[in-house]
RNA sequence: GUGUCCAUAGCUCAGCUGGAUAGAGCAACGGCCUUCUAAGCCGUGGGUCGGGGGUUCGAAUCCCUUUGGGCACACCA
């Protein structure tokens, strides 16, 4: 769904990474020179201009073999003479070893990636099923741009794990029950008391038609909070509301359902826009019937005691060195609360999927909250041990002062005005390079070229931090787009699709455009093409550059980290963009030197364009 | 007060889990477009990795300490 492939559990490549099969050849060496194979851990080199590959493992060794590193490492070296992956191995001072590899291991390898199920990552890894909890938007009220970031994150995060092979199930989990409902309600019955939902005698159906516009609903809310703040009598009244609509009051019920359907329709086409998707679109409301069983079993099963009034679970463990307050069930009043809904949320999907992993993501100032929650739900047994509980936490979106991102007024900055103002700079400048290349654009195709490069500006800005530290939003950094951009990584795509398609018109003798890559007669030159050995450093670099592909993925996979295949699409486009430079590929009258660097920018294009796709963007076919 | 996260070039950020001379981008300066898209490529300058101590053959990375900052600490979500 959604362009990603679920791939099946348990279907095994039998392609290791490629540090794997150097490693391997190193521990062997390490072995047959009589020392510890463990020791033979191949890493990239952080000396490009000694080697390409390094293993520190005879430094690590000196102190088990009493014997200089250095020694160890020419022992090893020296048994390494004949070996089919490396063209160069040399034991320095003080122990280093430094390693070249074959041009032919390295195209070998990549013809073998190109050829595998998702370039051979390995796939034993993934087999787990995820619920991710992303999003979190308020019913009845614009996103904003703290939604931001919740959702670009979550929805990469979905894409990488599903991409390794987990069974994800995405929720966006509205908060759709509470004060804010009674506040819309009251405010509602304030302006338009003669709508059929306030009379309590009235018996009929209901209008199919909502009493308002989610413009007019987006007014209403902030209206109804401000007067709720400045006056109680009117907080009480929406309290009431709020209570009444608890209750299942037939036409609160009705208008509740009025402001779903009108806030979800919004909601559905903002996510649509930022291209995130959710499988499950709940909220709080849907769990409200398991609370009362919930709280019962909590006091039943003697986790639960009221203290000042509240109903809590105490979750301070032994070993903490901090206070962790109790996790409150009830308040005092009896109603409930977010951490009462939060667990009958968990309880619900233990129930209905039985994951092997629940992922929560939102601000990182929750991080105290998720702990007691985790912890309470553990305690209680709504979760069992062999069930993840993870909450990972986000900085926030600052502006370039550093404070949090406002509007040049001051107010909270709608997430569709941001976007627009994106789209707008994007526009401009697509117009502007089209124009000075003396390109014919349309107006619409620039149009839809100008959203799908802003998107790319906005999630690349956002993924390329590390989600758990603030970072600056600075709209005239992400809309130059020179340099570590997601312009520039698009820009490289476009680059590769528009030499594939140019060589794939010359041998078809047709008039392929960049559109039409995946058509049978494109496809047909372009396939079963070979990488062979690389002829240039340029060459060998973007060839060593892919094939770090499947480390990089697995290390993303495992920390939940988006950053690192941002930084790993850069690295890759720097290479590519390097190479591309000093290697006239069009022009090139040797056919099979030729075929060879098309077969590399066609695994270079798929793989950038698996990156995007995982971090949740895509690549127009001009710019 | 307790806890937690952070501090790396003028600015924005990396740093592959302890390795060699700490890297990018922006900004500044200098080159490269009749040749596959110059949103690009190449080069120059710029650092006490907040301070101090320790562990280690080896520390931006691990430990302690100190300074400065962000955030959280039960009836909001």
């Amino acid at each position: 769904m959604y362009g990603i492939p679920q791939h099946r559990i348990g279907k095994e490549s039998d392609m290791q990474k490629i540090l794997d099969c150097i490693s391997a050849e190193m521990q062997s060496a390490f072995e047959k020179a009589g020392y510890d194979g463990a020791l033979g851990r191949v890493t990239v080199s952080n000396r490009p201009d000694l080697c390409e590959y390094q293993c520190n493992g005879a430094m690590a060794g000196a102190k088990q073999y009493h014997k200089a590193p250095l020694m160890i490492a020419q022992d090893v070296a020296a048994a390494l003479t004949d070996s089919t992956i490396f063209s160069e191995v040399s034991a320095v001072a003080p122990g280093f070893l430094n390693l070249k590899v074959k041009e032919s291991f390295l195209a070998d390898y990549l013809n073998q990636m190109a050829a595998a199920d998702r370039f051979g990552m390995e796939l034993e890894k993934g087999n787990k099923k995820v619920v991710i909890d992303y999003g979190g938007p308020n019913v009845a009220k614009p996103l904003h741009v703290g939604h931001l970031r919740s959702a670009i994150i979550g929805e990469s995060i979905k894409r990488i794990l599903r991409y390794a092979g987990d069974e994800v199930i995405g929720d966006i989990h509205m908060g759709d029950w509470g004060l804010q409902m009674g506040l819309v309600i009251y405010e509602l019955s304030l302006r338009q008391p003669d709508l059929v939902y306030f009379d309590e005698n009235y018996t009929g159906e209901y209008p199919e038609e909502a009493p308002f516009t989610i413009s007019e609903l987006e007014e209403i809310y902030p209206t109804a909070s401000g007067k709720s703040k400045e006056d109680p009598a009117y907080k009480e009244k929406a309290m009431e509301a709020t209570f009444k609509l608890q209750s299942g009051v037939p036409g609160y019920r009705a208008l509740w359902q009025h402001m779903m359907k009108v806030s979800v329709a919004d909601l559905k086409r903002n996510y649509d826009n930022l291209d995130v998707h959710f499988d499950l679109w709940r909220g709080e409301s849907d769990v409200q019937d398991m609370i009362p069983g919930m709280v019962q079993y909590m006091k039943d099963g003697g986790f639960a005691y009221y203290s000042d009034g509240a109903l809590v679970v105490d979750v301070k463990e032994e070993t903490d060195t901090k206070e962790v307050p109790p996790c409150m069930i009830l308040k005092s009043d009896g109603a409930s609360l977010y951490n009462t809904t939060d667990l009958a949320t968990i309880s619900e999907r233990m129930e209905e999927f039985n994951p092997d992993q629940l992922v929560y993501l939102t601000d990182k100032r929750q991080n105290l909250y998720f702990e007691q929650v985790f912890r309470c739900a553990r305690k209680t047994k709504l979760v069992e041990a062999d069930t993840d509980l993870v909450h990972i936490g986000f900085g926030t979106m600052n502006g370039t002062d550093g404070k949090p991102y406002k509007t040049r007024s001051g107010g909270v900055p709608r997430l569709e005005s941001l976007i627009a103002e994106i789209n707008e700079e994007m526009l401009r400048k697509i117009k502007e390079n089209a124009a000075s290349k003396g390109y014919d654009i349309d107006e619409k195709e620039a149009e839809e070229t100008a959203k799908i490069v802003g998107l790319a500006a906005i999630k690349y800005g956002d993924l390329s931090n590390q989600a758990s530290k603030d970072y600056i939003f600075d709209l005239d950094r992400f809309t130059s787009f020179e340099g570590d951009t997601g312009p520039y990584i698009l820009y490289t795509i476009v680059r590769i699709k528009s030499i594939l398609a140019k060589y794939a018109s010359k041998k078809t003798a047709g008039e392929l455009q960049a559109a039409d890559l995946q058509s049978e007669a494109a496809q047909a030159v372009l396939s079963g093409l070979k990488v062979s050995e690389a002829k240039s450093t340029g060459e060998k670099e973007l060839m060593m550059q892919v094939a770090r592909f499947g480390t990089m993925m697995e290390a993303a996979y495992e920390e939940c980290a988006p950053h690192r295949v941002c930084a790993y699409i850069y690295d890759l486009s720097n290479a590519f963009n390097g190479f591309y430079h000093d290697t006239k590929i069009l022009t090139e009258e040797d056919d099979t030197k030729q075929a060879s660097w098309i077969a590399l920018l066609k695994l270079v294009k798929e793989i950038l364009e698996t990156c995007i796709q995982v971090l949740g963007f895509e690549a127009p076919d001009r710019m």
